[in-house]
DNA sequence: CTTTTACTAGAACGAAATTCTAGTTACGAT
DNA sequence: ATCGTAACTAGAATTTCGTTCTAGTAAAAG
């Protein structure tokens, strides 16, 4: 476990197979659940042996926990690159919901997997979770500093910038994904970016 | 299955019985997470039979699924008798966020439960759910059709409301139940009750 | 060319969910 | 009151499934 993941670069081989691996636990997720999938259907969805997947993975779980913190990570820097292209701070704030919408649009099966929190993450993973968002938030917060400085945005407990600006499309996205309503995320995009910037602007 | 949820009524020691697993259970659940738990946690921790369990509730995950719906039916109906005692939208909106703060204080390992969303449903636990839930969001559209007909809440789509009154306190809540942030949400209910009602308020 | 290490393979193992068989207890009908 | 039936309890037997183990093959380093 320890010397699996330092030392030697992996083979190109390894990357590709790590990839079908992870392309085909989610195809596994998405059809039947976390606990529904067994080891043997992920094996065959993705060809390969038993052995395989636990010299790359170590675990069932370990597959499951490296599909979500690659999807986080994928989801997070999406978010910085768009946010890093506005000017200012209601651009910024109406970017977040956007790109949140867009994101889950064109990733339903992972966004459907990051909602669902069907892991039981080891300790390992819960650290390396712990620290992308630590340092994911961090980005965000030192972006919108100055404008929270020059109060084009609203002086708040730290705490409630997230939950003002993405809790609803967060809920909106979450009922969606599950069936619970009709509308795509793109139709009610801009309803959601006016409301976020209205709950923060200063 | 099909004889065991019509006909006779429960016998009273049935009905202890089931109750304290599903106490014993939640129980375990919160120390040890759902996957972490087994079959004989719960029944030492009930003190009963395998059998029992299985009679009562076919399976490991008919227990997850019960402990669900009763917390489910538990929170909506302490939220509709809350809203049945506000006299406009303004209350009720801010009763909303209100109850919810403190409806997840009180029962947190409840609610944790309840966010989790570890649990493999059932097609029939999820027609239950679905049930359920029209039910309780017809009971609330119904109590607020009439601000919304004297324009004291805004029109709009009617998927839009859950998400922007409820959105951000779900998503403060959530974070503070996972161990995210420090203010426990009496802190910060009027803040958000506050945002909600301006988020939809005529 | 040899040695070492990454990687693949699948049989064997063990833990935990579920099923099965054999009961016991409550309760309505006769 | 007692008989028959269905609810309920019990825990051993079985099955399922994640994980480990042993035996290899392919590829890179020396």
């Amino acid at each position: 476990m320890v010397s699996r993941t330092r030392n030697r670069p992996e083979r190109p081989a390894t990357v590709e197979r790590k990839a079908s691996v992870l392309e085909a636990a989610l195809n596994c997720f998405a059809v039947n659940g976390v606990d529904g999938t067994t080891i043997q259907d992920i094996q065959r969805s993705a060809n390969c042996s038993i052995g395989s997947l636990y010299h790359h993975f170590g675990s069932k779980d370990g597959i499951a926990e490296e599909l979500f913190i690659d999807g986080i990570q994928n989801l997070n820097r999406g978010m910085l690159t768009k946010l890093r292209r506005c000017k200012n701070g209601e651009e910024s704030v109406k970017a977040v919901v956007g790109q949140y919408c867009d994101w889950s649009t064109r990733n339903k099966d992972l966004a459907r997997y990051l909602h669902s929190r069907d892991i039981e993450f080891s300790s390992e993973a819960r650290i390396r979770l712990k620290e992308i968002h630590r340092d994911y938030i961090g980005a965000i917060y030192a972006w919108f500093a100055p404008f929270v400085a020059r109060r084009e945005v609203r002086v708040l407990p730290v705490d409630a910038y997230v939950p003002l600006i993405s809790g609803p499309i967060h809920e909106y996205v979450r009922r969606w994904l599950s069936g619970h309503h009709e509308n795509p995320p793109a139709k009610v995009k801009s309803l959601f970016a006016d409301a976020a910037w209205n709950a923060v602007k200063g």
